[in-house]
Formats: structure tokens, sequence, C-alpha cells
DNA sequence: GTCATTTATCATGC
DNA sequence: GCATGATAAATGAC
């Protein structure tokens, strides 16, 4: 049993599985409220970690991927962009 | 699925690299990166194993059998080491939760 | 040397 | 068919 779970648990660190909704959620708002340096420190990065269900290491990869795919098209996010700069503006407001 | 260890463009023409005193204006553009052949990381698993801080004399050795530059496998093995140890906290992370093992 | 990161590639979800 | 998360080369800070 022991065997199985392990070589269950080698392979299945390239098994994707998407995030739910919220996860995302949380991760989008604080990056597009930290656009002009959205790098985390360790302590955001175990914070967002805690409140996502996710690990470290998953909210690393988020980010890396967030900031060049961002990078590589402004465009394509814009929309996005504004959805989350509205929802931070609210949250600031009240 | 083709191997860039037969074409032998990352060891004998020049793709960067400082070169000394060739041409003043220098480009600095970033190496594209090129995934190794399955016999490649297999040959950089090997040696891996025998020891994780590979030296010198085996590095060039290594270079020359593989077709790769001394600073390619200097870095494979910082990158290798560095995985390894995401492997453990990931071991330990996952197995903590597990009372049954 | 470590280590966060950039970039391209891989593998999967849908 | 791309979106998305994870991994593999490559760079740079320290």
């Amino acid at each position: 049993a022991v065997m199985i779970l392990r070589s269950r648990f080698l392979d299945a660190r390239r098994k994707r599985r998407n995030f739910n909704k919220q996860a995302t959620e949380i991760l989008n708002e604080y990056f597009y409220s930290h656009l002009s340096n959205p790098y985390p420190s360790e302590e955001a990065k175990e914070e967002l970690a805690k409140k996502c269900g996710i690990t470290v290491s998953q909210v690393s990869n988020w980010f890396g991927n967030k900031r060049i795919r961002y990078k590589k098209n402004i465009g394509k996010f814009q929309e996005e962009a504004n959805i989350y700069a509205a929802k931070t503006a609210v949250t600031a407001t009240n | 699925s083709t191997n860039p260890s037969s074409s032998g463009s990352a060891h004998s023409a020049a793709a960067k690299e400082p070169a000394k005193g060739a041409a003043p204006n220098a480009p600095r553009t970033r190496k594209k990166r090129c995934p190794y052949s399955k016999f490649q990381i297999r040959e950089l698993e090997r040696e891996f194993f025998f020891n994780v801080y590979i030296n010198k004399e085996k590095r060039l050795q290594l270079s020359r059998m593989l077709n790769l530059t001394d600073r390619q496998v200097k870095i494979w093995f910082q990158n290798r080491r560095m995985k390894e140890k995401k492997l453990s906290r990931d071991r330990l992370q996952y197995f903590s939760g597990n009372p049954l093992l």
C-alpha cells in the first residue's frame, strides 16, 4: 500500500488540476492590486497559500505564469484587469 | 522529439557566450531554452546519483560526452539539487498529513 | 554555492 | 483548440 501511494505521488506532480474559483479570485485580486510590483513576499505567499488552500510553491507558480503571460499580452488581460481594479476600488471606498 | 544533441548546435556553434574580445557590441541575447534528450538526461541523472556535487574534471568529461558546455552541465546540477530539495519538501508535506503511514 | 526568477515546453482540463 | 498549472533550461542577485 505504501508503495502504491508513493508511486502515485511521484507521478502525480504533473497531473494538473485547476484551482477553484475562489482561489483564483484571491490570487487575481492580489496581482492586479500590486500590478506595479507583482512580487509577493514570502510571508505574503504563505498567507495567500493558506487563504487559497494551496501550497506556497503553487502560489509561486501562479505568479510566475501570470506575470509573463500578462506581459506577453496585456491586451488580452485588459478586461480582467478592469474587473479587479473596480473590485478593489469598491473595497477601498467601503 | 528531435534530438538537439545530434545537431551539435548547443556546443560547437556560437550560440552566445561572452566571446572574449570578438565583438565589442554585446547584444547579450538570452540563450533559448532547449530541452535535453533522453540520453543526456539519463547520463546526467546517473552521475547525479553517485555524487550530487560534480567536480571540474567529471564535468568536462560529461560535457564532451553529451555535447553540452561545461556551464550547461554545472547549471543542470544546480537545478537538479534544487529539484531534489523541492521533492523532499513535497514528500514531507504529503506524508505528514497521513497518520496511516 | 543557494535560490527566486524568467522563458519555453510539457501535460492536462474543458 | 487554447487556458492553465507544473516542470525544465537559463539568468542573475547575493
